[in-house]
RNA sequence: GGGCGGUUAGCUCAGUUGGUUAGAGCGCUACGUUGACAUCGUAGAGGUCAUUGGUUCGAAUCCAUUACCGCCCACCA
């Protein structure tokens, strides 16, 4: 006899489990030629990062595909590691260093690292621990980190290769420059905010003239790098000043008036100052026109040299004197409020300067070409699909890509500079006389890393050898990714293009993109709005399984996850009610192991194995559909209502009757009940892992060394539907329903023993419900159950009519009212209607001419049906 | 501003190629607790499928329009 506890206590049984597969390492996945793979890499999160609750979704689904896939017998690899987040890991150090009075420049690079490294020894990667915690089954001895060696080495020969293809480039080019933490950072690290500001509103001469053009503009400090005014081509209101020059106050320097399609002639005064250094627009129409760009603000965002007397002011402070010089000089002319979005970086929150800067890029159009190709064949599907639109749009308008980051944690650019000759020097190792040689100090993008993530974690070396490479070929490509859809450009659409370029194949068959995890209002859930709520501390309070559970079962293909904590009891009632059935399974197989064998006779199948055995194929088949088409929610949820509403609802209810009505019969029953237990244990245990693998050890001894997750789930049979047995069923459900339903109306307790007769005018109606008659006397808690021809109207009976047949239930003294008059009619009114609609339908000549012989059929028989049944409840009425 | 989605019961969502009196879970209401489970059971009430128009014998489903919501991209001097 086994203990079976009666609450289950997941605290425990979560630690032991993961402690369990992680010790007899489990999961570790080593090339089987004889069997198929099926192999995953985990988007690495950040080495600061904490578990939030997209980590939460995006790793369940991964591992809920990879159990599954174990259990169907491939050999599954889920590779797990992180990332070393450049910016977001340097800043955390920096703060903490700050604390200390200090900066990275006291420490110096070297020691600035070492630090970097000491502190992800210490505090780093807690994430990897938390998805210990969740129940991740990867394969931790292939764990890999962007900036081990290995990966290293990867990333510098990527950047060899593509500089000497020509692909890698150094150029001026406007970028997004942080003066708080010194650096260029991406589009993406940049966030906009609207903000109150002025419009100011100045003249610029025309050259020997009185004329003046009016220029609006946000920002008159620049105005020293102007090398241009432009004008849209179809404004009339400038036409004389087109192809002539104004003057440029201060510098008194003359520069062109140029048409260009870009200026929007109804905002400001339709005439743009152009400075080509410090805006993207500009830039372009600089290049378009040939302009000078004139950098006019530095590094740390004061004005340069080009500004004359304002050098080194400030940005407020400059444009505080230039406005005030501007008016004595009578070049002023007004200024105006308005509403922009002004550009913050998302680390610092300082406003971003665009200004012209040396950075080094990658030429994209090359590698995208490829990359566009695989996903137009159809080699890589992505879920949604609509998300393919999206892929194409910004793959056929892509952008060269900046990889420099003014950083130190990260991959130093493998370029070396003659300290004499200004040579460049590009290797995967420095030059021989190093002294001579000065290394560019710049690190790469940490995106540059982790485009070969699909590669390097599986050991790519980029040579001959690779052919060779046992793990890679077995492991690559890869058959998931599961990812946030605002990475789609950062990194999905760049590891295509890495795969394509390096390995000449896709890195992966299929890319899901998750919901984003939303609070209960649906906002974003962020730690600065406070709607955030710890997922860990979730698990602590409601088990690991509840919250895999839930968010999955709430996370529909392409929508949101709103979530809160409430909706935790869909997953902790679902695992309450899982280990409820187990324990009452458990406790029928104890109570009747004492019985002699001479006790037993052979079972007979009846109703009941014939329904339960098809739900349980119909269940494999969907819930095979619904991962194959990442359908997750639809996964948990055809497999709660097996478990609940037919497992537990009628199938265990029916088990009680059987035992107890016909105890013989209880060995094979109980093992059956136990049969189907576990196969619903095991497709649950892809989804909630723990409270499976402890329910799969209670149910059956002797399984100590073993785990569920290796055992075997066979693929779905489709001849394994039984649709007569499923709508048999039906009826002996509705009917049961029913009888209830007529207790309630007419105040009868379910517990008082009735009478009830059943009226027919199908002859094998009768035949059909005798089969499971004895189950709806017990269920119904029946005196007894007729099969009449026509009803004795001296006594009083409450009514259900049920499309062939009625149900009549006789009120004994001192029961309610027979017939509800009210309900009834209203009932007979739709009635009503829905068969004149009917009717029309079947007389439309038109209906009968075009559609389809099934369907007018089928019309016909649903007239039939619910004329009878309008028959059957006007009598009723007249009756009573 | 450009692109892409969405709008079905109080809430979150299903609804296959147009042919149901439109479904589920949660919530709500009533009743029910000594034998798996009150983290439960039984039963019930709830929707003119966002608007308007069109195609069709027939529209939640196809097309167009409007409104609102969301996401992505670009960012306006």
């Amino acid at each position: 006899m086994i203990d079976f506890p009666k609450n289950y206590d997941f605290s425990v049984s979560e630690l032991k489990w993961q402690k369990f597969w992680e010790e007899k390492k489990l999961y570790e996945s080593h090339p089987d030629p004889a069997k198929k793979k099926f192999s995953i890499v985990i988007p690495p999160p950040n080495v600061t990062g904490i578990l939030h609750f997209g980590h939460m979704l995006n790793n369940t689904i991964q591992d809920i595909y990879s159990r599954w896939k174990r259990m169907e017998g491939y050999e599954v690899c889920w590779v797990p590691g992180m990332d070393h987040a450049g910016i977001a890991t340097q800043v955390m150090v920096e703060k903490e260093l700050a604390k200390e009075g200090k900066t990275k420049y006291d420490l110096g690079r070297e020691k600035f690292i070492e630090l970097v490294w000491d502190w992800k020894e210490k505090n780093g990667g807690v994430i990897l621990k938390q998805l210990r915690k969740l129940g991740a089954s990867v394969d931790w001895s292939k764990e890999r980190f962007t900036f081990d060696e290995g990966l290293s080495n990867n990333v510098r020969k990527v950047f060899v290769d593509l500089y000497k293809k020509g692909l890698i480039y150094r150029g001026n080019r406007i970028v997004n420059w942080d003066s708080v933490s010194q650096t260029v950072i991406s589009d993406d690290e940049i966030f906009y905010e609207e903000r109150n500001d002025k419009l100011y509103f100045l003249k610029y001469f025309l050259e020997n003239s009185d004329a003046y053009i009016p220029i609006a503009t946000t920002r008159p400090e620049t105005l020293f790098g102007d090398t241009a005014v432009a004008v849209n081509p179809d404004d009339e209101r400038y036409k004389m000043f087109k192809n002539k020059r104004v003057i440029l106050p201060f510098l008194n320097k003359l520069i062109p008036v140029i048409e260009d399609s870009y200026v929007d002639m109804t905002f400001g005064t339709g005439a743009l100052k152009i400075t080509p250094a410090h805006d993207i627009n500009d830039f372009e129409v600089g290049q378009r026109h040939k302009l000078e760009a004139i950098t006019v603000i530095d590094r740390n965002s004061r004005l340069n040299k080009n500004t004359g007397e304002f050098e080194g002011l400030d940005i407020p402070e400059a444009r505080e004197k230039i406005i005030e010089s501007l008016k004595k000089l009578n070049l002023w002319i007004k200024e105006e409020d308005l509403i922009h979005n002004v550009a913050l970086s998302d680390r610092t929150k300082a406003v971003i300067e665009t200004s012209l800067s040396e950075q080094w890029f990658v030429n994209m159009k090359k590698l995208a070409e490829p990359a566009i190709e695989v996903v137009e064949n159809g080699l890589i599907k992505f879920y949604p699909e609509r998300y393919t639109k999206v892929y194409f749009h910004w793959m056929k308008n892509i952008r060269d890509w900046c990889i420099s980051r003014q950083l130190w944690w990260g991959h130093q650019i493998p370029i070396w500079y003659n300290k004499n000759s200004g040579d460049i020097y590009c290797d995967i190792n420095p030059p021989e006389d190093l002294e001579n040689w000065r290394q560019d100090e710049d690190v790469l993008d940490t995106w540059f890393s982790s485009w070969l993530w699909p590669l390097s974690v599986f050991g790519w070396e980029n040579s001959e050898n690779d052919k060779q490479n046992e793990v890679l070929n077995y492991y690559y490509p890869t058959d998931f990714l599961s990812t946030a859809p605002e990475i789609i450009f950062l990194w999905v659409a760049r590891m295509i293009m890495a795969g394509m370029e390096y390995m000449k194949q896709i890195p992966f068959k299929e890319v899901y993109f998750h919901s984003t995890v939303r609070d209960g209002k649906g906002v974003k859930m962020s730690k600065s709005l406070g709607n955030f709520s710890d997922a860990i501390s979730l698990m602590d309070k409601y088990g690991t399984d509840s919250m895999r559970f839930t968010i999955v079962y709430l996370a529909p293909l392409g929508n949101d996850v709103l979530f809160d904590e409430e909706k935790t009891q869909i997953g902790r009632n679902f695992v309450t009610k899982l280990w409820n059935a187990g324990r009452f399974i458990m406790m029928t197989k104890d109570k009747l192991s004492d019985l002699k064998v001479d006790q037993l006779q052979d079972y007979k199948e009846d109703l009941i194995d014939k329904w339960i055995e098809s739900r349980y194929n119909s269940t494999l088949i969907n819930a095979e559909r619904y991962l194959s088409e990442y359908r997750l929610n639809d996964y948990t949820k055809t497999i709660y209502s097996f478990v609940w509403s037919d497992f537990c609802d009628w199938y265990i209810e029916l088990i009680k009757i059987k035992i107890n009505e016909y105890s013989n019969y209880s060995h094979t029953i109980i093992t059956s009940a136990v049969n189907y237990y576990e196969k619903i244990l095991k497709i649950l245990h892809p989804v909630i892992p723990f409270v499976t693998e402890e329910l799969w050890h209670l149910i059956e001894e002797g399984r100590e060394d073993k785990s569920i997750s290796f055992e075997r789930i066979q693929k779905s049979v489709k001849n394994g539907i039984d649709l007569t047995s499923e709508e048999n069923f039906e009826t002996f459900k509705e009917i049961v329903t029913s009888i209830r339903n007529l207790k309630v109306e007419n105040n009868i307790s379910a517990k008082t023993p009735s009478q009830i007769k059943i009226i027919s005018s199908d002859q094998k109606f009768e035949d059909k419900i005798t089969t499971f008659k004895d189950y709806i006397i017990k269920l119904c808690n029946l005196e007894t159950l007729e099969f009449l021809k026509s009803i004795d109207s001296s006594e009083k009976y409450g009514t259900a009519v049920i499309n062939n047949y009625e149900i009549f239930l006789l009120l004994t003294d001192g029961a309610a009212s027979a017939v509800d008059v009210s309900k009834l009619e209203k009932e007979i009114e739709g009635l009503e209607k829905y068969v004149a609609g009917l009717q029309k339908k079947l007389s439309n000549q038109n209906f009968l001419e075009k559609a389809e012989g099934v369907i007018i059929d089928k019309e016909k028989q649903k007239l039939i049906e619910a004329e009878q049944k309008l028959i059957k409840m006007k009598s009723l009425i007249n009756n009573s």
